[in-house]
DNA sequence: TCGCGCG
DNA sequence: TCGCGCG
């Protein structure tokens, strides 16, 4: 109850740490997997213990885990009725320019939320959204993410529009790997958290200006 | 001997949970010795773990901690002779433009790394004077933080060159709280960490350009 | 042989 | 009654 359920990649985690469990075929310590799943070994841990409450995994001895009863199988269905069908997900264009049509309106305006403020969590969309949990926004934000009109930063869980054609002047993901020595981010809303780790030379507002993007609207 | 000793404000946050404790008269939660220094309560059990191993401190139950034998007393006298001894701490003059006369050889060269690097951990400042360890410039950073020379951000365990009269331009503590739409952070060294939390419209980068300071000397 | 998920 | 310091 005090928990907050549905994190936007922790289905996304889920499936990998499944899968990986399922390649390997024996139990591995929760660091093994974050290595293999790419992902600070908290996040594993979130995610397993939750699993674990679910049967979904098991634990085998302390920080070592298995496979849950149904491990063969897909998993997946152990999910109960969508709150979101209120928004059938119809098939989309693979625009990455514009949303343009063949979005649900819902759809449309997730994009344009994520254009406007730049990269969000999921929790933060489904608010700006005037709905409260992640799970409400989920299946658009994945749906979107698999016509490539959005991406999803699993290192923050952080969404953004996902431009191929990045050049280093649009909203990149909440994190940002040195490319280039310009680099740009911009976070808006609550629970936003930039943090930047073994930097040999960060530099930030050499004279630059922060320029609020026009919110919502234009 | 795989631990990181003597921390910036370690030896402050030790004075703080000490003076605490001793105010108080009986044990504290961890928690609640968190709130009253205003740090992190990992920042506390960090300190206090160690505090515990020099009997300085004593755990009365989990995270209930009280004070160790020489509690009443003045406590730091535990130190042993400082590696410093030879840089005798004479007065300083209070000209928080320019570092002038008045300093050791090695303060106005700590004052001139800060100036030229901007905010650094005290470990960063010892390396760059070709020493080894915080302990090495600690006694310096202090006396010059209490000549209003430097300044040292707690929260981040960051010296910088202590600006009153800070418009905007100047390299400020490494954590830096809005005050100004430009504002600018510049770490150099191993162990960078810069975290921005709870920001509400945080953009890096907007056509600036990494300056990477001249090194050591010029 | 540190298990750590923790709000 | 979560103790958490952890590298």
């Amino acid at each position: 109850m005090a928990q907050a359920p549905g994190d936007p990649d922790e289905t996304d985690l889920e499936q990998r740490i499944l899968q990986v469990l399922r390649d390997v075929g024996s139990p591995m310590k929760s660091s093994q997997l974050a290595k293999e799943c790419q992902v600070p070994k908290k996040n594993v841990n979130q995610v397993l213990y939750q699993m674990l409450k679910e049967s979904k995994v098991s634990q085998e001895r302390p920080a070592m885990w298995g496979l849950g009863q149904g491990g063969t199988r897909e998993v997946e269905p152990a999910e109960p009725a969508r709150p979101s069908q209120e928004l059938p997900q119809q098939d989309v264009a693979a625009a990455p320019e514009e949303p343009g049509r063949q979005l649900t309106k819902q759809q449309e305006e997730i994009y344009r939320i994520l254009k406007t403020h730049g990269p969000c969590k999921a929790l933060t969309i489904s608010q700006k959204l005037g709905k409260k949990t992640a799970k409400q926004v989920n299946p658009d934000l994945y749906a979107m993410r698999g016509k490539h009109l959005l991406d999803l930063d699993e290192k923050s869980s952080t969404w953004a529009v996902y431009r191929p054609d990045l050049g280093g002047r649009n909203p990149a993901p909440a994190i940002i790997y040195q490319k280039n020595p310009i680099n740009m981010i911009c976070q808006n809303g609550p629970n936003n958290h930039i943090s930047i780790e073994n930097s040999e030379s960060i530099q930030i507002g050499h004279g630059n200006v922060i320029v609020r993007p026009t919110a919502s609207g234009e």
